[in-house]
RNA sequence: GCCAGAGUGUUGAAAUUGGUAAACAAACUCGACUCAAAAUCGAGCGCUCGUAAGGGCUUGUGGGUUCAAGUCCCACCUCUGGCACCA
């Protein structure tokens, strides 16, 4: 192998990686079997779409991180799975299949085999023997199972109800589908249409969902993203009894507090209190009218409409208020939501923005009941810090942020007091709620103007020009109406006085309500109208109702079919079958229609991680003890989009296997990150319209895998969007070139220099700290500054330059095999032991300390490791750049921080 | 509107607990090699004053704390992502 002259051979990454991708699949390097001996990592990437584009930049992003992770676990011993599949369900391919007259399978197949022969190129350290396909019979056989788990235990049921429904695709969306009121994959106007869906009772595990992300490891923002859409929030259900009526109307409020000022009741168009009361309805053509346009309204339309609100008056229903037993009307309006709360909702127009708004414009009364006039509002920071001490002996002090509220009688004095105690600094105009007084604030004069006065408003407007302030500032137009902040309780009985935030429990209690939880997620739309699915193992028989089919029958296959058009009344494809739609009732044994709907594509990916446990299980889903072995999932890597959807998804269904004591944990994700995007080199989402899209076989065929996969990871932060440069990728390219150069210079007995060897053991620090984080783009930066350094050298220990081929190896698994294998080693990198650094060898015996004067760096010097301050000072007094600048001034203060920095203070 | 996150050279970007801002790359300029080009190697590369030595300025804007601020505090501006009539 090596010459006489050590020349190398040049780097042919064709060949080099061909070979060793080869050599892992015949040597079956990353099959793995459950070992009880070894500790096991299982880490997972979110299965591809096998789209007919082919790979996308972007999946190896994402699948060479993990593959980093996983190839390092490997190295510290850890008995690995690695796990490959396709999601394999969706649209595109059903769109394609219409296209072509080619059936869905078939184009899967080719699809994905494009896609298996790609990834192979890259050098990802899957587990091949575990590829599963979720629309292989085989495995939806068990999405199907899982489905009738939910089933018997009443958590999948029918429901009629408006659907989002997309005219383009023709399909009913989930909520989570529907984007902007547009369908998220074709971006047509989503419209609303009644129909018999499948349901998934996912709210019945809402507060699970969200309690139990405090147990696991995710990114801060994506809990906070699970958190905000199933939105938990805790209020009031409050009620108002119907004169002649035994019905009452319930509501649920985050507001109990402002029960006082309630002045109306408004119902959703959905209500179902608007058909029950149709006889006391004096006029109650005008509300079936007003309700139907309100259904016909699409969710655009709707939000569009944001602004002005509508509604119609229900004459003749009558209710009281519980406590103050006031006569008040009851409106229907499409502003209040069917779905969420109780679809209903007491309106305070002095303290909420669309009570305020719907007041004004049919001209209810608006009641107070919360005070803002024992309360002024002044800018923190500006203030003297005496101020505070003052204002305390005159009320309460609440401070937020940068402004701070007191509570007092005395409102003229505090102001007073306020407006004497700026100190320096720009002005400020502050108008937050109703604050009464708008304060101008310069070095040269305070200007007070009355927010109340028509005039002042304009002196002010005029002022704030003449002293120069942007004329958008001076807009205080939209200044709140209502005022929807804290304060003190008026006009509301035995509570006057107090704080809001105090009484809210007892003012639900004292008023017959009680306090409730209440979330913003709802059920799941299970049903899709289409062809290309998992269909529902379901049939109805006019005798039982909906029966299961047995599990002897599962898988229940796709029929073939010629047409895979969905219909334009909605029905699936599979309607038209006749032969395939007639049955028998497995109960009863008498006639019976197959239920035609599909699942949605998110049900075989909401389990898939499970399979991959044991893919060949015929008997159940996943064996126990493999499950027990692999599960749960240490740690994910995914996209944003998914978080909401997918993400939620697999752990809803988990926590019902769990409960069903189906699989052994209660989550099922240990720890779950995220990738940002790669966009074309336009900056534009990478798409075939706009012609952007880059093919990573070119990348792989001109430059290597090597190459791309250290650029994917050194193009920038892992968990940000990023634009992709077919110009930079050659500094990857050349950076693997030098580690190639490098053999050339490797020497069996030498011995590195210090220099060499501290880089060494704090560049093995830096890469193994930095995957963890997922600082793929600084651990690259660390090798190339070893690199660089090391071809300063004349020659290389062989031992260093193993170590840094070790460590290299996750990033860059081809080249560094075959250094690995050039160096006369026998047995393959995979198996080698991660470097561990000597942590005596990371600190330099020598410091270089900065000099500084008044906080400016003038020089710099070297002196000892851990040199204490009297020798640093006194060598630093003789450096001359540092004589320079102190020779005619006075050392008042020295200020020294070990091994970094001494800085004189003169005068 | 609400909730997150981010604003640093020509570009992608680095910067532990506050301690040399711009590491590592890319582009660009000059030089070496070459008949020539590519590749490779070497040098330079934030702005500004200066022939130079050397100085001053610089992390969205404005303040503040500190011997010292990209980093901490306050306010403001802009961008990105998510949610959005959620009572």
């Amino acid at each position: 192998m090596n010459n006489k002259t050590n020349k190398p051979a040049e780097y042919n990454h064709t060949k080099i990686e061909k070979k060793w991708q080869k050599f892992w699949e015949k040597n079956k390097s990353f099959v793995v079997k459950e070992n009880p001996k070894k500790k096991k990592f299982y880490g997972l990437i979110e299965f591809p779409y096998p789209s007919g584009d082919g790979l996308h930049i972007g999946h190896v992003r994402s699948n060479t991180a993990m593959d980093i992770i996983c190839r390092k676990r490997r190295m510290e011993g850890y008995n690995v799975l690695y796990p490959i599949g396709w999601d394999a369900f969706g649209l595109p391919t059903e769109n394609s299949a219409i296209k072509t007259g080619v059936h869905p399978t078939i184009l899967t197949k080719k699809n994905t085999n494009t896609f298996r022969k790609q990834l192979k190129s890259i050098g990802f350290s899957f587990d091949w023997t575990r590829e599963i396909n979720t629309s292989d019979p085989k495995y939806y056989k068990w999405t199907q199972w899982i489905f009738l788990q939910f089933f018997k235990k009443g958590l999948a049921y029918k429901k009629k109800m408006l659907i989002n429904w997309c005219p383009k695709c023709k399909i009913g969306l989930a909520n989570e589908e529907v984007v902007d009121g547009k369908c998220e994959r074709c971006g047509a106007t989503v419209e609303k249409r009644e129909k018999e869906q499948w349901m998934l009772a996912i709210t019945k595990y809402a507060d699970r969902l969200e309690a139990d992300l405090a147990e696991v490891n995710y990114l801060e923002k994506i809990k906070l993203q699970q958190k905000n859409w199933i939105g938990k929030s805790y209020g009031a259900e409050l009620w108002f009894n119907i004169k002649n009526s035994e019905e009452k109307i319930i509501v649920f409020t985050t507001r109990p507090d402002t029960f006082y000022g309630v002045t109306y009741v408004v119902l959703a168009p959905e209500h179902r209190l608007i058909k029950e009361l149709e006889s006391q309805i004096q006029n109650f053509d005008e509300v079936a009218q007003y309700v139907k346009n309100a259904k016909n309204k699409s969710e655009i339309e709707r939000t569009a409409e944001n602004k002005e609100k509508t509604g119609v008056e229900l004459k003749g229903v009558i209710v009281k208020h519980p406590i103050t037993k006031a006569i008040i009307p009851v409106y229907v309006s499409d502003y209040v939501l069917g779905h969420y709360g109780t679809g209903a909702v007491m309106a305070v127009p002095a303290h909420d923005d669309r009570d305020y708004a719907f007041a004004k414009k049919y001209n209810l009364p608006i009641t107070e009941v919360i005070s803002d006039k024992t309360k002024i509002l002044v800018i923190s920071r500006s203030l003297k810090p005496e101020f505070y001490k003052k204002i305390e002996k005159l009320g309460t002090v609440v401070k937020k942020d940068w402004l701070i509220e007191v509570y007092t009688e005395n409102i003229d004095e505090v102001f007073e007091l306020a407006k004497n105690n700026f100190i320096g600094g720009p002005w400020y105009i502050h108008s937050e709620g109703k604050i009464k007084k708008i304060l101008f604030h310069s070095e040269l004069e305070n200007k007070v103007f009355d927010w109340n006065s028509e005039n002042d408003i304009n002196s002010a407007k005029e002022y704030g020009r003449k002293i120069g302030i942007k004329e958008e500032q001076l807009d205080f137009s939209d200044i709140r109406q209502a005022y929807v902040n804290d304060g003190i309780m008026i006009n509301s009985g035995k509570f006057n006085g107090r704080k809001n935030t105090e009484i809210m429990k007892e003012i639900t209690e004292y008023a017959g309500g009680k306090m409730v939880t209440t979330y913003k997620l709802r059920d799941w739309i299970f049903s899709r109208q289409h062809y290309w699915g998992e269909p529902i193992p379901v049939v109805n028989c006019p005798k039982c109702g909906l029966v299961a089919l047995p599990e002897k029958d599962l898988p229940l296959k796709l029929p073939m079919v010629k047409k895979y058009q969905p219909t334009d009344n909605g029905e699936s494809p599979l309607a038209l079958i006749s032969k395939w739609v007639n049955t028998k009732c497995p109960q009863c044994g008498g006639k019976a229609k197959r239920e035609t709907d599909t699942m949605p594509n998110w049900a075989g990916s909401s389990w898939y991680y499970l399979r991959y446990t044991d893919v060949k299980n015929s008997k159940n889903f996943a064996g126990e003890d493999k499950l027990k072995y692999w599960t749960p999932i240490d740690w994910y890597n995914g996209g944003m989009e998914h978080v909401t959807l997918h993400l939620l998804y697999s752990r809803f269904w988990h926590k019902f296997l769990f409960d069903e004591k189906l699989v052994p944990t209660s989550e099922p994700y240990l720890k779950r990150t995220a990738h940002g995007f790669i966009l074309g080199e336009d900056g534009e989402k990478m798409s075939k319209s706009r012609g952007n899209v880059i093919n990573p076989d070119e990348v792989v065929k001109n430059l290597g895998a090597d190459s791309l996969r250290i650029y994917e990871m050194f193009m920038g932060p892992f968990d940000q969007a990023i634009t992709w440069s077919t110009d930079n990728i050659i500094g990857s390219r050349r950076f693997i070139e030098r580690v190639w150069k490098l053999q050339e210079k490797v020497a069996k007995n030498y011995s590195d220099s210090e220099d060499v060897v501290l880089l060494l053991n704090q560049t093995i620090k830096k890469v193994t700290e930095d995957i963890e984080n997922m600082n793929f783009n600084t651990a690259i930066s660390g090798m190339m500054i070893f690199t660089n350094c090391l071809e300063n050298q004349n020659k290389i220990n062989k031992e260093t330059y193993l170590k840094f081929i070790t460590i290299l190896s996750p990033f860059a698994p081809h080249i560094c095999e075959e250094l690995w294998q050039i160096m006369e080693n026998k047995k393959s990198i995979v198996l080698e032991a991660w470097p561990k650094y000597d942590g005596t060898k990371l600190i330099s015996s020598k410091a270089k300390i900065v000099v500084q004067v008044n906080g400016k760096v003038r020089s710099m010097i070297e002196v000892k490791m851990d040199s204490l301050q009297g020798e640093v000072e006194k060598e630093a007094l003789k450096n001359e750049d540092v004589v320079k600048w102190t020779l005619n001034s006075k050392i008042i203060k020295t200020i020294f921080v070990k091994n970094k920095i001494i800085n004189f203070v003169v005068v």
